[in-house]
DNA sequence: TACCAGGTAAAAA
DNA sequence: TTTTTACATGGT
């Protein structure tokens, strides 16, 4: 039974724009996610990260985005609880105008998925103990999504067949190489690179931060496409059924059916797609729900199938929950 | 040191 | 048509 486009959503929280911060630091914005959301939570995972590109810390999540065509950073705290969530989102640099506030304040909630009504989730995992329990543990956890989805197909097609630590020291590099920088105060802060840019760019380029050949040629192949305008990546509309958006991108060269359902899954936050196939996927679906310690591919499907419409959901709960050594419930 | 790690396309059989 | 191989970096 396929289910045409991603699983519905909540309505948009509503935004109070409070126009002109009076401290002068930068604008504020103040959200209202739909419940629950637990912004700690699920901020975490950008613990440690590279404070130039993407961070979490004491509280505070950093990063760059484009907005109306010009970079702002965004700094985003929560003032709420799980279950009466508010969020704070601070521009810099201000003052700036209304529109680029209110976008600020979108793309916030799309990098977030703040519109995202987590009791669905829970709903359609009632009759599975496993996932109930860690739905429990993790209450309030929202998926990250990408700012495009040409940066989560790039970042997959990076992630392929290396380890992770590998990848994402390869995707700094790349960011810092070809990103955009935005400078406040001194610091310097990069956004993810346009397709723009890394049509320009050179195999060997690429292969200086650390790519193989042929995924620079991958990555620069696609985005010449997006430049040229054969291939645009970022007007999929709900009504687009998420597995044929999968088989579409799967037909880009460099692009197999693990890289298009995890671009997917991050890029548009299409929480029924899962990379059923992926080495950590299976070890934490293996870890929670069978006595062997490797599952193949069709094993781990079969028990994502128990989550519905949810399992890429489902799968990056368990993902956190192996994560933060959450073991398996006492049943 | 070697081997594996959140794959894929192209070559070889 | 099916099987094998090359590829890149980081951790153990």
């Amino acid at each position: 039974m396929g289910m045409p486009g991603a699983p519905s959503r909540g309505p948009d929280p509503s935004m109070k724009a409070a126009s002109g911060s009076p401290g002068g630091r930068g604008y504020l914005l103040t959200l209202e996610p739909v419940p629950p959301f637990d912004f700690e939570l699920s901020a975490s995972i950008f613990a440690g990260g590279d404070p130039r590109i993407r961070s979490y810390g004491e509280g505070a999540f950093r990063q760059v985005v484009r907005v109306n065509g010009q970079l702002v950073l965004v700094i985003v705290t929560s003032e709420g609880t799980v279950d009466r969530p508010e969020v704070k989102v601070q521009i810099q640099p201000g003052p700036t105008r209304t529109g680029v506030l209110n976008a600020a304040g979108q793309a916030v909630t799309s990098l977030f998925n703040l519109d995202l009504d987590l009791s669905l989730f829970t709903a359609a995992v009632r009759d599975d103990p496993v996932m109930s329990a860690i739905a429990v543990r993790l209450r309030g956890l929202k998926p990250p999504r990408t700012a495009t989805v040409f940066e989560a197909l790039t970042d997959s097609i990076i992630e392929q067949q290396i380890s992770l630590a590998a990848a994402h020291s390869i995707e700094k590099r790349v960011t810092r190489t070809f990103g955009d920088v935005l400078e406040l105060e001194g610091r310097e802060y990069y956004a993810f690179p346009t397709p723009g840019r890394l049509a320009d760019a050179s195999p060997e380029e690429l292969r200086a931060c650390g790519l193989s050949l042929k995924k620079a040629e991958y990555i620069i192949g696609i985005a010449r496409r997006i430049r040229d305008g054969d291939l645009d990546l970022e007007n999929y509309g709900p009504g687009e059924d998420t597995e044929s958006i999968i088989r579409e991108l799967s037909t880009l060269r460099g692009v197999g059916v693990w890289t298009a359902e995890l671009a997917v899954l991050r890029g548009l936050s299409r929480l029924d797609a899962i990379p059923a196939d992926d080495l950590g996927i299976r070890r934490s679906i293996s870890r929670y729900y069978s006595r062997e310690s490797r599952i193949d591919t069709m094993e781990a499907r079969r028990i994502a199938s128990e989550w519905g419409e949810w399992r890429g959901l489902g799968a990056y709960y368990l993902l956190v929950a192996e994560r933060m050594g959450i073991g398996v419930p006492d049943l």
